[in-house]
DNA sequence: TTGAAAGCGGTACCAT
DNA sequence: ATGGTACCGCTTTCAA
């Protein structure tokens, strides 16, 4: 125990069933919302819980019953760019989609995937957590080799993973949709060479977005150049020469919002206007882009709506097992029938954000 | 049990001692490192436990000896700024020094400080974390108020509160230290009109820094206007009027780097060069500031160090409690003693780093 | 040094 | 509809 100072004892259930006059038995059915308890019982009952500030030990309930808690494992290693709030952002919105009492999610930090992959499966084997949630994945990614042999219940977010077992869900944009926005965007302003700031190489989902990106525009006939842009400095020093030669790009599209703000710098820098001599796109919508000079044109990004369908995937992954039981709630707690989820899916990114970044190419 | 398809019962410490040929309670002591197990058994049960795969599960262990986790409770309300990543550098500097056989920290999100405060009573009423670890605190912070009635271990980050518990901890930035370093160095090239775009006013922190600086420019004969920074919108708002009138500041030092952008930007659209016209510095250094034009001058900001200090007043929070256990750990696992921790305290913040944006005043 | 057994706080089966 | 009770897996007396 945990106790200190004046050690407090706290009620269980053998202290509720005292107060109502009934058994454990009794009071178990009732809080946990089963049928077969007399409407005046299940009074007594919650009234005495109630009264007692009762709360069911998260250990007991769980040496039975198996976890009732989830565990998104970030890896946490390039402190760069904004998008540090996204694991935050995703959990925001997946709490709005799981209930408190159902499920807890917990967010915990690992500086590698080998260390998350290890983390993982001494959690799964501690029966910490009753699934797993990952984002970010890349390639050749020890999390999802882990979560594979386990076997876990698991949550991919942002890539779908291949050969994924039953028990797993996956939740990504709808990145085709929004890169095919970009390409028709861009076709139509005008714009004959355009250029793509690839996010990190080591990520899966970035080489997506560059492939969709790619194939909008060869429908159109335009050709797509790509530049590495893993990290500032990278990204800075393949864009200097790049916009500084006589074939530039007249627009540029890049992952993520920072790079974006850096393509506005170096752009500056060379004296180029945006968006008169260059129009640039972001390909990850976030408030840093609007309070850019000028404001960036940005593709779209639901964090919060990705969460919230993080969190359904989740029951949805859990629910799959014939084992689980997310039943159980606090006084008063009612007993929700868990309906059937849908499959895991594509979570849509609305319509491009136009902004002041872009425009037509200069003689255009 | 969350057991799916093939339902694999993972291995008890019954299993174990039936390998090694004890009984449970030889096991136990022997994985719990105590003396009083003979050298051969000893042998004999680690072998054991590793050729199953054991590993204690933390229901059981919890039920019995208290929760091994601890919780940092984040109040993630302001998407804006690079901060965001915050609580993700202080955990992983934490782990530095809590080793995850000793204690897990656990990061959840909450909306609001009132949803935070009812996360912890319950998580607490429900044993399912030892201790909680609370940052960015507001004036009036329902978390503090929560946590002293419970009465629940805290650390509380950024900030001493008044009349804190016995069992709380703090950790805090040496924030007079660096204003006073930042003072100095504006008084030293010569400006005598500094303002301070401070941050949200509902945090404490930053009216401490505000103050710090004050203090260290009253020292040199100077005084200091601040402005409301609360958001971006608000603080350039405030930042036009300010840096447009005849007697604007010569420099102007923010509470966090977001906002020293946001300065840099209303600079340029007002015509004013920086460093040449306006000296600018951030209050919070990030990756952010040596990407921008000009590069930012910034007072270090050693998150890691922050969250290593963070562990260890978290073990120093526990210790402090007469029962609480972190002993236990996996197979092969020795038994640290653990010593007498140094209460909480605060963390140098090391040498302003100058950059491009500071200067001495014009005509100065 | 080792073993038997009583909890820890719920859950769920089996009677009544 | 309700009560008695055997678990869940581990820790920790208490005896031997």
């Amino acid at each position: 125990m945990s106790d200190y100072s004046t050690p407090v004892r706290r009620p269980t259930i053998v202290d509720v069933a005292r107060v109502a006059g009934v058994s454990t038995a009794v009071v178990s059915y009732t809080l946990n919302g089963r049928r077969g308890v007399s409407a005046a019982t299940r009074e007594r009952v919650l009234r005495a819980a109630d009264q007692l500030g009762w709360r069911p030990a998260t250990a007991a309930r769980s040496l039975r019953s198996g976890p009732a808690a989830a565990a998104l494992v970030v890896v946490h290693d390039q402190p760069f760019g904004t998008r540090a709030a996204f694991p935050l952002d995703l959990v925001t919105g997946a709490l709005q989609t799981i209930g408190p009492d159902t499920l807890t999610l917990a967010v915990h930090v690992a500086g590698s995937t080998a260390e998350a992959a290890q983390l993982m499966d001494r959690w799964w084997t501690e029966r910490r957590y009753a699934a797993f949630v990952v984002t970010g994945i890349r390639a050749d990614d020890e999390r999802l080799a882990a979560l594979r042999s386990l076997p876990a219940p698991a949550v991919v977010v942002g890539t779908a993973p291949d050969g994924a077992p039953a028990t797993w869900q996956h939740v990504v944009l709808d990145d085709d949709d929004a890169f095919e926005q970009v390409g028709d965007f861009l076709a139509e302003l005008g714009h004959r060479r355009v250029a793509m700031v690839a996010g990190s190489e080591r990520l899966v989902s970035p080489a997506r977005r560059a492939a969709a990106l790619e194939v909008a525009l060869a429908r159109r006939g335009i050709g797509l150049r790509t530049v590495a842009g893993d990290g500032p400095g990278r990204a800075a020093a393949a864009l200097r020469p790049l916009l500084a030669a006589g074939d530039r790009p007249t627009a540029v599209v890049t992952d993520d919002d920072a790079t974006a703000g850096l393509v506005l710098d170096v752009a500056r820098r060379l004296g180029l206007g945006v968006p008169w001599d260059l129009s640039v796109v972001a390909g990850t919508d976030s408030p840093a882009c609007y309070l850019t000079t000028p404001s960036l044109t940005a593709v779209p990004y639901p964090v919060e709506e990705l969460g919230r369908a993080t969190g359904r995937a989740l029951r949805a992954a859990l629910g799959a097992g014939p084992d689980w039981r997310g039943t159980g709630s606090g006084p008063g707690g009612e007993q929700h029938p868990r309906a059937v989820e849908p499959p895991s899916g594509t979570v849509a990114v609305g319509r491009l954000v136009v902004r002041g970044s872009t425009a037509p190419p200069p003689g255009g």
